[in-house]
DNA sequence: TATTATTGTATCATTTTGTTACAATAATAA
DNA sequence: TTATTATTGTAACAAAATGATACAATAATA
C-alpha cells in the first residue's frame, strides 16, 4: 500500500479541492508534420488519459489549468485557453480508477470523492514540441506525445475531448494567430504551412500563404537558414506582436 | 419566515445539486433596434442579476441550461450555447444572497452550502424577443429587459459575464449565421442589417449587405410588407438551413 | 400628379485571393 | 568547373469578393 500516494492524491475526503469539478487539458505539440498530443498511461490499466488534475479552494480554475500544464511538461507561458465545458452525466465512469485504487491495496468506499460524478473544464494548449519536458502524474506511469491519427484507448469521453479541442483550434487558427505557439521561436515559411496544411488537413498555396502571412506584418525576417538541402536557403521568420 | 422558499431554494443541506458549481446565462434580445439582456432583481437588495440556477445531480450542465432559459422565458428549441467559465476564486461574493436570507427569516449559517464558492459555467442565449415571456424566479421581484448600455448594478462579475458574452456573439455572428435567432421568423433585409449593425457596432454598407445575405444562398424571398412608409414596400425573408 | 423615402439591383472601382511563371540560390552530379 | 536538381521568394495576371455610387421601382403623402 502506497501511503504518500493515498495521502496525496486519493485522499479520502477530497479536502482542498472543490468538489466535482475537474480539468483536462489537450496539450498539443507539432513534429515531424504531424499534430501530438500529451497522454498519460495509468498505472494497473491499459487506458490513457488526459492531462488533467482538480482545483484547489483557493486557485483559479483558470491557475489551476495553468498548474497541470505546468506540472506535466515543465512549460510556462503558454497558450492556454478554455475551449468547453464537458457536463454530461453520463460521462462519468469510476471503473478506471477503482482499478488503480484497488491495485494499490486500497479499496474505496462507494461514496469516495474521486468515484463521483464529475464537470470537467476542457481547456487547449499549444506548446513548443520541443521544449516541453512530458511528465507522468502519481498515478500514471508514462507521460507521452501521441500523433492525433494514432491515439490509444483513451478513458471516459477523452476522445470527444481532444476532438472538441482540435475542432477549437482549427476555428481559431486563423483569425487568432495561435498557430505560432506551436513552432520554436524561429521557423521557415515552410515549416509555418507545413503546420498550417496539418492542422486545417488541406493544402494551400504556397505563393497565396507566404503574401498573405507577410501582409500581416507580425513576422520579423531574420538571417536564411542553411539546410543542406539541394535548393536556395529559406529564411528564417520570427513571430512578433503588433503595436 | 418564507418555509417554501427555504425549503425549495436555500435548502441547507444543497442536496439534489452539484455542490459549487452554478449556470448563468446572458439571454439576449433585439428590440427597438436595441440589444438587450434579461435581468432579475433581487429581492431585498437593489441588486440585479443574470437568470441563472444550479444542476441537479442527474442533469447533464447542457440540460440545466436549457431548463434555467425555459425558466426564465417559457423557450424551448433557442440556440443556447456555453461561452466561458468563471472560476476565479475572487468572485465569490456571499453578501447579497446573506442579505436575501436574512430578510426572509433565515440567518444562514457561516458553512451554508449557497454562500460558498461557486464555479459558474456562461451560457448564452438569442431568443426572440416578442415570443419571450420574463418569469422572476422565486428569490427575485422582476424579470426584464435591459439595453446593454443601460444595464442596473449587477451582482458579483455579472457584467463581467455580459461583456464575454457580447465579445462571443460579435466573434460568432458571421461565421456561425446565428443572428437570425434574434429575429422573428419573417423579416426585411433593413431589420437583418439594423440588427447586425447593432451587434458589430458598426456601419455596413447596405448594397454590399444585401448582396452577402442574398449569396450565402440562406434565405427564402417571401411576399412583400407594406409597412406604411412612404416608399417602396421591402420583401420579407425567412431563415433556411441549406442541404 | 408630383414629391419623398426607401428598396432592390446594376455598375464600376478597389482589394483580396487563386494561379502560373520565373529568377535566385544551395547542394549534388557530371 | 559546370550542369542539374529542388526549393524559395516574388512578380504578374486572372478571378473573386468587397466597397462605393447610381438609379429605377415603388408606396405613401402632399
Amino acid at each position: 500500500m502506497d501511503n504518500e500516494f493515498i495521502k496525496q492524491e486519493m485522499n479520502v475526503t477530497g479536502e482542498g479541492f472543490l468538489p466535482g469539478l475537474a480539468i483536462d487539458t489537450v496539450i498539443f505539440g507539432f513534429h515531424d508534420d504531424e499534430l501530438k498530443v500529451l497522454l498519460l498511461s495509468y498505472k494497473h490499466t491499459d487506458l490513457y488519459a488526459l492531462p488533467g488534475g482538480f482545483i484547489h479552494v483557493d486557485e483559479d480554475v483558470n491557475e489551476a489549468a495553468r498548474r497541470v500544464l505546468f506540472s506535466r511538461t515543465g512549460l510556462i507561458n503558454i497558450f492556454l485557453e478554455q475551449f468547453y465545458v464537458f457536463g454530461d452525466k453520463s460521462r462519468h465512469d469510476a471503473t478506471p480508477l477503482k482499478t488503480i485504487m484497488k491495485a494499490r491495496g486500497f479499496t474505496p468506499p462507494e461514496d469516495h470523492w474521486l468515484l463521483k460524478r464529475f464537470v470537467s473544464v476542457g481547456y487547449y494548449a499549444l506548446v513548443d514540441f520541443t521544449k516541453a519536458i512530458p511528465t507522468p502524474d502519481s498515478i500514471s506511469d508514462s507521460c507521452d506525445w501521441f500523433g492525433l491519427d494514432n491515439l490509444p484507448t483513451l478513458m471516459q469521453d477523452h476522445r470527444q475531448i481532444i476532438g472538441k479541442a482540435l475542432q477549437t483550434l482549427q476555428a481559431n487558427l486563423d483569425h487568432k494567430l495561435i498557430g505560432f505557439n506551436l513552432l520554436s521561436e524561429n521557423f521557415t515559411m515552410g515549416d509555418l504551412q507545413r503546420l498550417y496544411e496539418t492542422v486545417l488537413n488541406k493544402k494551400l498555396i504556397r505563393a497565396a500563404f507566404q503574401r498573405k502571412m507577410l501582409a500581416l506584418g507580425i513576422l520579423e525576417r531574420l538571417a536564411k537558414k542553411w539546410t543542406g538541402g539541394a535548393h536556395k536557403a529559406p529564411y528564417l521568420y520570427r513571430f512578433v506582436a503588433r503595436d
